[in-house]
DNA sequence: TGTTTTTATTGATCTATATCAAGAGGTACG
DNA sequence: CGTACCTCTTGATATAGATCAATAAAAACA
């Protein structure tokens, strides 16, 4: 069941047997349907999720009710309100599935006592989490200094799997742009390619 | 010498004398002076720095010679590109000084050695990667759902100090607008009050 | 299978911000 | 001390992308 995600793990640090046993024992296994939530604004994001099969999203609500997306998750992924999780502060943010979706979740004490434990957990994290944030960053450059159809062409050729799975109106959201747009752009782009 | 960064290591894990004795051993100190360079595109960022005294920026240059800005570095915090330390490939950003600085270096293989004498140093740097990650994806958010004034506004409330020591052209370009558009906002913000 | 909901497209118009251009203080420096 | 060069401001105009509105196809559903 925890294949996947024990590969995971062992791509980035050593595990014995008992080791790879306590982090199971720690983990539980959820399944959403389509457009359930992991977690809500508002809410303290109990747990980590590890996602085994399907798609999430992460968005936030602004005061006007529009939604942006700040990230999609899919398989052999960690999804959730790192902030919220860590200090225990209601999170800001939405947490849903975009399509079924079963996920391995941690908890708190359970990730706590993981780093205590095990300390190379700690390493596990750092490795994963510096990974985001460079990802992170370099979206940041993308936003602030890029036109529309030049991000939804670095989205195209990153994530040429995830165009598929998720609706248009969903990117769009992703690349800070309406649906109108990026429709727009997607036609401009077919025409020319011909 | 190194009290502030002693300091700000002891606030997240315990060192004894020994250890501390072993990182400081393993730091090395660098003045720059304003506009020098701390790494370049194209270069592999052989260190990682922590600011002592002075601010940095890091910042990519398009293919039309603009420089956006990705972040500012002052006191007590690490600057470096991750990506080209970790990895030891060429950079895309500039890290340069915007005021004589000064900076406690370290390289690769230190840190690595740090990280296997001391594994407790995983978590020093996982704690710190996870609030600048915390910190970049908001800045995402901003960037594609909020308008100018309002991400000028955030950062003028999150960074008061900053905006006192940085040419305000710097943070356009941080906020991903043109000068031009921040003194106007400017302007009408300091117009409205009254 | 018919009905509702979601998703994508297209057109007309509007607006926030960019671009281009000029000038004016400040500050650094030879 | 004067000359260069940063830095900021202001005005005129242009434009990428938003908004509003309508339609239609596709998917979900009962």
């Amino acid at each position: 069941m925890y294949e996947n995600l024990l590969q995971h793990v062992s791509r980035r640090i050593n595990l014995d047997k008992e080791e790879e046993k306590l982090f199971i024992s720690l983990l539980q296994h959820q399944k959403l349907r389509k457009k359930q939530f992991l977690c809500k604004e508002g809410e303290v994001c109990k747990y980590s999720g590890y996602v085994l099969k399907g798609c999430l999203r992460t968005y936030e609500l602004d005061e006007q009710g529009n939604e942006h997306v700040l990230q999609f998750s899919i398989e052999d992924w960690w999804v959730g309100d790192l902030y919220s999780f860590f200090t225990e502060t209601p999170s800001r943010y939405y947490v849903d599935a975009l399509e079924p979706t079963e996920l391995a979740l941690i908890d708190l004490a359970s990730q706590e006592l993981m780093y205590e434990k095990i300390p190379k957990f700690e390493r596990y994290f750092r490795i994963l989490i510096q990974n985001a944030f460079i990802a992170s960053q370099r979206r940041v450059i993308s936003a602030i200094s890029k036109p529309a159809e030049e991000r939804y062409l670095e989205f195209h050729q990153r994530y040429p799997t995830l165009e598929q799975r998720i609706p248009q109106h969903q990117i769009a959201s992703y690349l800070g742009i309406t649906p109108e747009s990026l429709s727009r752009i997607r036609k401009q782009l077919s025409n020319r390619k011909y």
